[in-house]
Order: C-alpha cells, then sequence, then structure tokens
DNA sequence: CAATCATATTCGCAACTTCGAATATTCAAC
DNA sequence: GTTGAATATTCGAAGTTGCGAATATGATTG
C-alpha cells in the first residue's frame, strides 16, 4: 500500500471529519444547493459555511457551478455519499451492540463493590 | 438526520483521518498484531504508535487483547475496512478521471497565452 | 458608475493535534 | 524483590483548525 494513497485517504477522511461538512454532504445527496441555500439550511454564519464550502473544494468532493451571482455546489462523486452511508449502518450495528450489552448487564448484574 | 449521529460520523472520520492511523487500519485488515509488531512494520517511534492506537481505541475502532507482556489489536467491526476499501475505490475511480482529462488536453491543446 | 446582493478571503485568537523525549505502568523471569 | 521487556501516559513545543469580525470580489440593477 503505497503512502501517497493513503495520504490522499487521510485528507478525505480528514476533510469528512467535522459534523458541518458531514451536514453540507448530506443536504447535497440528492442534487445541488447554492452556497445561500446551504448557509439557511444550516443556520449557521456566511464565513464559516463559505470556509467548509473551502475545505471539500479543496479536497475535491465538490464541485461548483456559478450561475450569475450564485454558485450552486454538488457533490462530485456518488461515492462519497455512499461512504456516509456505510457509516450509518456502522453507527447503527455499534448501537445494537451497546444495547446488546445492557441488556446482559440486566440480566446478569455486577456488584458496585459498596 | 440527528447532530448526534453526525458528531458521531465525524468523530470517525476525524480518527481515520491520519496515514499513520490508515496504515495501522490496513496493517490489522487480516487479523490482530501486537503494539511491537505495528510499531516494527510501521517504522516510527514507539510513543508515537501508540498515541495513534489510543486514538483509535478511543472511538473504539479498535479492541485490544493483553496476553502477558504484550497487547494484541485488532479492528473492532469489519464495516471500517469497507470503509478503506471504497475509499480505494474512489481513489482510483479520480485517477482515472484525471487521467482522462490529461488525454483530453493532449488531443486539444490549449493556447498558453504567450 | 453607484448601490446592492451573493460569496469568498483574510485576520487574529483560542482550541486542538502531532511529535519525540522523558517517565510511568505492568508483567515475566530470574 | 530487582531487572528487563512491552506498552502507555505526560509534557511542552510547533503546527493546524475553527470561528466570527471585517474586508474583498464579482455579478446585477438601477
Amino acid at each position: 500500500m503505497p503512502d501517497s494513497l493513503r495520504r490522499f485517504k487521510a485528507d478525505i477522511f480528514q476533510a469528512l471529519g467535522h459534523p458541518t461538512r458531514i451536514a453540507i454532504i448530506e443536504l447535497l445527496q440528492n442534487g445541488e444547493l447554492s452556497a445561500g441555500e446551504l448557509m439557511a439550511k444550516l443556520g449557521m454564519e456566511q464565513a464559516n459555511v463559505s470556509q467548509h464550502l473551502a475545505v471539500l473544494r479543496g479536497k475535491l468532493i465538490l464541485v461548483n457551478r456559478k450561475a450569475g451571482n450564485q454558485v450552486f455546489y454538488s457533490v462530485r462523486d456518488p461515492i462519497i455519499v455512499e461512504v456516509l452511508a456505510l457509516m450509518r449502518k456502522y453507527f447503527q450495528k455499534q448501537l445494537k451492540e451497546a444495547q446488546g450489552l445492557l441488556s446482559e448487564m440486566d440480566k446478569t448484574p455486577v456488584t458496585t463493590g459498596q
């Protein structure tokens, strides 16, 4: 596994490693939105949203299309959306395991040491 | 999409967002290894490897098993390995697109303006 | 060409990350 | 119990990230 590939993956993951940027990609899942629409839906500062968009653009995760006054963003490759979907599956599985653990503890209570 | 789920995803992505940690997960893809074996294969400082292991452990991406003197690490859930595999597919696709773009430029050279 | 709207960039600060050096912990063997 | 091996934690310096305030750019409208 060449190191360049690992750096590439790490860069993409790092770009995905912020809740606002996850939210942006989820909002763009079903088609493009303008920067302003994203800002409104996220309910965040204009500059802040623009900075997060710049990060995702910089890693080529998003592409943009200028139309007059506005800039429309979309996800460049649906594989990224797949990655997020896999992550949701992971989350649900972990949750289920945690619940299984809890009900296991119900059945065989542990002494508290007090 | 609840915010807690987005924070969870972002946390996992952030944990994956470092080349050394990608390398660790790739090394553990086919089964457990001790911290020492990982250190040797990575060729990095002991403390550094241990810190990266701590990050992955903290997010429950890795689990460990102590056997005498040593600690063996493994990937908790194969979905994480799937995520990395998807990422490789993504990388290859991006590469192919970039190459396509290049050969397109070969066919219809662009004036340099000089 | 002024005024305005949509978006991007810059700046400074606080918070976080990464690293190696040093130190601590834990187990095993003698 | 002392030594040594394997691993973890703490510390401080250097670098990076995230944020809002302020400012810049660029297209549109009068």
